[in-house]
DNA sequence: AATGAATGAGCTTTCATTCAT
DNA sequence: CATGAATGAAAGCTCATTCAT
């Protein structure tokens, strides 16, 4: 079956560009993890380019699935337990997609491409983030939330710092990052944005 | 002067990768930019990965100087106010870093001597949440912040923010990233952060 | 019908290569302009090469056919019209046939084959010129022609200026050849030819 | 010495091409007939095209510059023995031109920069004609040359022929193009073409 | 009879690197 | 100190051709 071939390549040229990088994922590499020709990439896409755009497409974990139906948990569990699963969740979701998304940096074309159709399918990484937030929007409605929070810089924040600890983790590998592990770290950012930094008389 | 060749190179090496991408960043657009020919740079770096990782080393805006001496201002001003300071400037750092610390991880063997080079100078970017940490637990010294706070998860949280801001902002462009200006955000993370979200009465 | 099929290559073929030219004239194009796949291709033909030899055998116009009975005509018309009308055919010929013709320079091996073909099967673009000159010749004997012309040194300056004229259009483009059009060209090579150089009196 | 490099690899392309055809002239044949890498190439040229540009330019005999000075014998000798002279001299120069000016047809984008560039120079296979039409222009001037006769007519008559033959001799071989030799060929379009067709009496 | 998935050889071009000058 | 001519290796890609269906 062609799908499957096409498949095959894709899931080759994921699985190159995540063991040795960008900018090695050469096609010759890939035919070869595919188990084709390097002619045959040449039938099923386009060239290169196509073929690393359509791994982005498809194989980036979508964590927007993951969080589309936040908002309807509102209500549900508590505040602090939902956002420690959101946590947990993004976590994971960066772990994964934090090596392949900051590699495609290095060629400004790929990425100029690659926003096009991010955008063009009204995806992209702030989806995330505005999911987080209209369910806290819909928390504070419930006043589970305070009134006078902020849902989206909420939402900037406890995103951010998962992101960034990806980012960290993949940059300077986990035994630098001591201390804290990653339930933990859930934790001690949801405890912490649940109930600020002011003294209680300010 | 030697150096002054050296850093002319270095100078152009870091203006290529930014201009053309770390992939389109080669040995001849290099010394085009820097107005020498290609052999020269062979008699200043020992090779490619050389020059990147000095351009790496001296040209990555560093932050962490910035932060060094942020605990000394414990009790002076506002928490709010050395924060909103502390975020406008990883907001400013993260902006110009993001790209090329992105761009890295193309090149697993380059990310990997840039990573032994930053640890070996006790360097990187998890210094600067050190810092910001430090200081939060400072000023809970001073009873300026909640003695039941988490300075590392509120460390985390702010410049978690700004981190993934940047690389929103450079990942979808400016444009798409609408509603908040610079400063307002900045303004509603700290302010979220400071007060929390838990309603008043828990 | 399977006849159907093979001349349908065989005219794409002959489209390709008179639009994309020999060199850009491959299996795939062709097959696209058939439409068939390239399998196809090899079902009627042996190989590109054999192809390209039935396009060459079977699509080059074929002017011998028309000076074929040439040598019948004389004793009608006028000997100067006869010429012009030759001449004109002549023109029409060489037009369709220079770019193909040419090409095949590009690929000594196929000239060899093609030359081999076109020998074994009695033709050739040189028998225009032996047509001619019979005709010439039937003139003379008519004494329509100067007894001491001769034939084949007429033949060769007629449809040789046609045949360069051709060329010339093909590689200048038309606008550059400028002043005389097609029928005076025709007229003024007919006239010099029939009323020589020489002064009366020599 | 770069121009010797350079020399070096216009004349090994030009030899690839004469030998092995325009199809079969491979950067890596080239190079290799020249004695140097392929990527030794790309350092004098821009590509593969500017380099058969070049050899098209550079080494394309002349003819042109033959004839330039043509006008100027007009009453020297004979115009028999002159016109004798232009036309053995256009026999060679066609010969060796015919099988590399003919080849380009292959590739109508290299046709099409190849005329550009013979139109920007004033060059061209057709300033021949026009040269010989000055001659006979002029002679016509010092009745050397019927009054009523048509010079440019006559050019193309006598360099058509010789085209065409050269044309005819690569195309089938000398073994085919029996009869005539060099000398007699020039020797009978002259005579041919200097008393006429037409019998003494029309 | 026609397909189309697949290929291997070969293409043009780019790259980082060397070295005599 | 800097050059620039030169290179070998490897890159992305195209080609004519095969063959099971």
């Amino acid at each position: 079956l062609i799908v499957e071939t096409r498949e095959r390549i894709v899931g080759a040229a994921e699985r190159v560009m995540r063991t040795k990088g960008l900018a090695r994922a050469t096609t010759k590499e890939i035919a070869r993890a595919a188990g084709y020709s390097e002619g045959t990439l040449y039938k099923h896409f386009e060239g290169k380019e196509d073929l690393f755009l359509s791994v982005l497409r498809e194989r980036l974990p979508n964590f927007v699935v993951l969080v589309r139906d936040l908002p309807e948990r509102s209500g549900r569990g508590t505040v602090r337990g939902n956002l420690e699963e959101v946590a947990s969740a993004a976590l994971a979701f960066y772990d994964e997609s934090v090596p392949m998304a900051a590699s495609v940096f290095s060629e400004p074309k790929l990425l100029a491409r690659h926003r096009e159709g991010v955008l063009k399918r009204d995806r992209g990484p702030h989806k995330a983030n505005e999911a987080v937030a209209a369910y806290l929007r819909a928390e504070q409605h419930l006043e589970r939330v305070r009134r006078d929070a902020n849902p989206e810089a909420a939402a900037a924040l406890l995103l951010g710092a998962c992101y960034q600890r990806a980012f960290h983790l993949h940059f300077l590998g986990e035994e630098v990052l001591a201390g804290s592990g990653e339930e933990s770290f859930v934790e001690d950012i949801v405890q912490t944005l649940m109930q600020g930094l002011s003294p209680k008389k300010e």
